[in-house]
DNA sequence: TATTTATGTTGACACTGTAAACATTTAGTA
DNA sequence: TACTAAATGTTTACAGTGTCAACATAAATA
């Protein structure tokens, strides 16, 4: 055991990936992030300032992650327009992977970390990714000008985003059963769309980008 | 100064509100709301399992917050249809709502509480609000089934709502030059939205609607 | 080789959620 | 009304947290 680990930023920033998707941002500490890593508990502040630090670089990671899920949809070697499958594909990447990394996807867009801005690698990654999104609806369709681009993209990441946070009220609810009709049932609309996910998301992403 | 409060409950309640929308709910300490309700650290516990059930109720007033400013739109005396521009004023109510009190919105739809069916009162709160959400789309327009007005109604709560998380997003990012043009402007298409928040909602909510 | 810098460890601090033991007030019953 | 049980409050204590300061060692540089 060498006392110099000699690669310990990025085995922390892989640990705390694992911790994280495995328990949550708010249930994992940063001693238990060192603990995983085989080093001291203050280790990491050689190579983080903060805990927050720490998780945007876990986010920063994720952005990158999720734009390559993207990116790889699409085919960024080609320039030619994609079909309407391919796009509804990339939208399915986009959701695939914020629920498939959900805890990580909750430390990109939550409270968790409050300003971007202080972290360049992760206010860089977050750009790239909306970039990846832009250029999916570029590829697909032609449009007036960027702002109209831009228009189309917001209602579609907006919605998406939406359902990703959707399907995780979604878990939180319960069966109740449907017999009285004093209440309405989230659950089951929810479950439905997610059940026949392909047509449901076809016809709300089209409808966005032509309204 | 009276041994017993009288009113902890709902006082600390109301702290606990108060407090989570000025610092967030991540900020807060049980001992802190405690303080502000002038009892000791522990008292808290003779009315609240834990932080999480204390913040549970900070939810369920959340959600019957949120379906009151949605039903005083829609008037809830009234059966008869509504217009689409009350339709959209009552979905402006819930973005309203949503932003105006961001940090309990956050305690509402986030990770804080893990399963809404440890807290009956809650778990009850978020039915009903998604009930008024319903009847809005019910009393707008005539649709064969309940299961088609769950569909349309998933469709526009997911929009609405991931327009709250972009809202939040937006306050990360940077105002970055426009000038060489090798990132795009998450930033500024969300301003644009929300500076036409209006049309931008008619044209959006119309579509899903119709989708 | 000598010295600065980078990167690790140990120990300490204030703060957190929460449990246990104890105190006081209120409610219920004889 | 007097007595007891329950509800509601306080004090004390504990383990776990983020982070800082002081120290140790390895690597880089002069």
């Amino acid at each position: 055991m060498k006392y110099h680990h000699g690669n310990l930023r990025s085995e922390l920033i892989r640990c705390a990936c694992t911790l994280c998707e495995e328990h949550g941002h708010d249930k994992i500490s940063l001693r238990g992030i060192a603990k995983e890593a085989n080093v001291s508990q203050t280790a990491p502040y050689r190579h983080f300032e903060t805990k927050e630090s720490l998780l945007a670089a876990v986010a920063a990671h994720g952005f990158v992650e999720m734009q390559k899920s993207i990116d790889k949809i699409i085919d960024l070697s080609k320039t030619n327009k994609i079909s309407k499958k391919t796009l509804i594909d990339a939208m399915l990447a986009y959701l695939d992977f914020a629920i498939s990394n959900n805890n990580i996807y909750e430390v990109m867009f939550g409270t968790v970390i409050k300003d971007f801005r202080n972290f360049p690698d992760l206010h860089n990654a977050a750009l790239e990714a909306y970039s990846s999104l832009k250029l999916s609806i570029k590829r697909y369709i032609k449009l007036k000008n960027d702002q109209e681009y831009d228009e189309k993209c917001v209602k579609i990441w907006a919605f998406l985003h939406g359902l990703v946070g959707l399907n995780k009220i979604e878990q939180k609810l319960e069966d109740v059963p449907t017999t009285d009709g004093s209440y309405d049932m989230p659950i089951d609309a929810l479950r439905a769309a997610k059940n026949n996910l392909v047509p449901f998301m076809n016809s709300s992403i089209d409808a966005l980008i032509k309204s």
